[in-house]
DNA sequence: TGATCTCCATAAAACTTCATTATGTTTAAT
DNA sequence: ATTAAACATAATGAAGTTTTATGGAGATCA
């Protein structure tokens, strides 16, 4: 590696060939731009030819002159990325579970598109690997399904997700005996959604266990295909559903007080977020309460409570 | 730019996560790493977490630690293209006329194949370009027809080429009138190769331009095409009819003082040649000596002269 | 709990490197 | 032959770097 300095008087001769204008231009004297070649030289072997008014660089030369351009980019690169006041520029690393992602993917890509300096990296992935993928700082941003309990975190409320029953268009649901007849469609986090919401639309109920299961997923974007097919209900988070294309084929039933998950903005506490990162939080926030105002596709009239 | 020898030091710290061992490892003390890392700090931001015994990159550390990546990197390809020592690996960058490189162009993507560190690049133009290319240092090496006149080139013989009058294997020429009578395939040297050529198998001929023309191409590789399918004859250097495929269809026919062209190596005199391309000119010259002594492909009994 | 140890930061001194001034050498131009 | 232009080199003072010396904060252990 070598002093940058020489790169710079390098750099500056190998467009002036001229020693004389080269320090003039790196407000330097003419001898110290000679003192950088000759240290330049010593390490490389001649990189200059010096014929009387007339300067030309040899092939070890340019080659160094392709180096010096190298580490320039290098340094363009470096000082892009740690502009971290820029607010559409940069990185933007976003790592969230499933359900909320699939609302939010869209809103980053239409950021992205009326905003072409913003580069986007969204992963979906569970609780626990958010939390790993933030604490190793693999993401500067992570959604989380609950408020985490590490110094190191720093969490602020994101949105609020109610709990929602699902169930195929055509279906009415009257009583627990309905579930049972049109079976349940799993998935990964399905057992313990199913219980927390059930336990509160059905008091008493004798668990999902009890359910013939007609069907599993664990692709989040993919777990109400079968509910529009009328072969089964599930209980997803209702961003799950919001962001599902066929909302003619599905309903969701809900209760008067409904099982309400919270979600979390999670990011290393000890370094503060770049402000293009805070402004994509704000741009979510905005949007996602923008969502909750309007259609929220759920039933007008709960269904009364089995006894 | 930054200082290289902090670099070093935060690559190390980075891999080691203790200032400590780091210095160790840099054969300094343990304060100048401290004050390596302060002068980075200031200029950057912060990069390391100082937490007892646990060290951590900050996001700006890691992107500072990619920079530093880059720029190794790019240390290395200067190393490796400044090696001119090394006689199998590298770039060789040679341009040569268009006949002789229809026979160099294969030879030297064998050398390649058994010699997978080297990298050709080879152009085909005509002599003018040549000589530019070899001045404005864009090759190393090059292949003229004629000894250039320039105290900035130094050329080194090559290898000769005979002119050589091609015509349809069929033909036999016994006289000018079966030159008339089969016309000529012109290509942009046609006319200075067949006058001298021609003049001497043919003393006091009317000349090239009383011939019929029955083609042209300045594809030096597709010259022999129209010969081959009996629709003309021309005058090639040898080495141009040598990289036929279809040597049966086509005949050459030479005169007992053949006119010969010299081929020379040309390259730029105030630097040595890297060693990987002298080798590269030894091997080209022995395979094109070898070549020479076998099938030279000519008439055993040249025809005779016509009064 | 207090002694001890490890690890990092900082200050001052010793040392090294760097830029400038001054001067020499070479070449082209007058 | 003289002069001017352009680059190299030597010497010197300024600036920067490394080391030594020291201090403080947190872990470790009796």
């Amino acid at each position: 590696m070598f002093n940058p300095q020489w790169l710079r008087s390098f750099v500056v001769l190998a467009e002036e060939l001229s020693f004389t204008r080269a320090a003039e231009r790196l407000d330097l004297t003419q001898a110290a731009v000679s003192q950088h070649m000759r240290q330049l030289e010593e390490q490389l072997g001649q990189l200059v030819v010096r014929r009387p008014r007339q300067l030309e660089l040899t092939p070890t030369g340019l080659a160094f002159l392709d180096y010096c351009k190298e580490v320039e980019c290098a340094d363009k690169r470096l000082q892009q990325r740690l502009n971290t006041n820029c607010e559409d520029c940069g990185e933007i690393s976003l790592i969230t579970p499933g359900s909320i992602g699939l609302v939010l993917y869209p809103l980053l890509l239409t950021l992205q598109s009326s905003n072409r300096g913003l580069i986007m990296r969204h992963r979906f992935a569970p609780d626990v690997e958010v939390l790993e993928a933030i604490l190793q700082n693999r993401f500067e941003l992570g959604v989380l399904t609950y408020r985490p309990d590490d110094s190191r975190i720093d969490a602020s409320l994101f949105t609020e997700e109610p709990l929602e029953l699902i169930v195929p268009a055509g279906e009415t649901i009257n009583g627990w005996d309905d579930l049972v007849r049109i079976g349940f469609i799993d998935h990964p986090d399905g057992h313990a959604m199913a219980g927390r919401l059930l336990s509160r639309l059905f008091p008493g109920n004798p668990g999902i266990r009890t359910v013939p299961h007609s069907g599993f997923s664990n692709q989040v974007g993919l777990q109400l295909e079968p509910v529009a097919m009328g072969l089964g209900f599930t209980i997803l988070p209702r961003y799950a559903r919001q962001a599902f294309k066929r909302q003619e084929a599905i309903r969701a039933v809900c209760c008067e007080t409904p099982v309400i998950d919270k979600l979390w903005f999670v990011h290393r506490s000890e370094w503060a977020l770049p402000s293009r990162v805070v402004s994509v939080m704000t741009y979510l926030r905005e949007k996602i309460a923008g969502m909750e105002g309007g259609n929220t596709g759920i039933d007008a009239h709960p269904i009364r409570e089995v006894t």
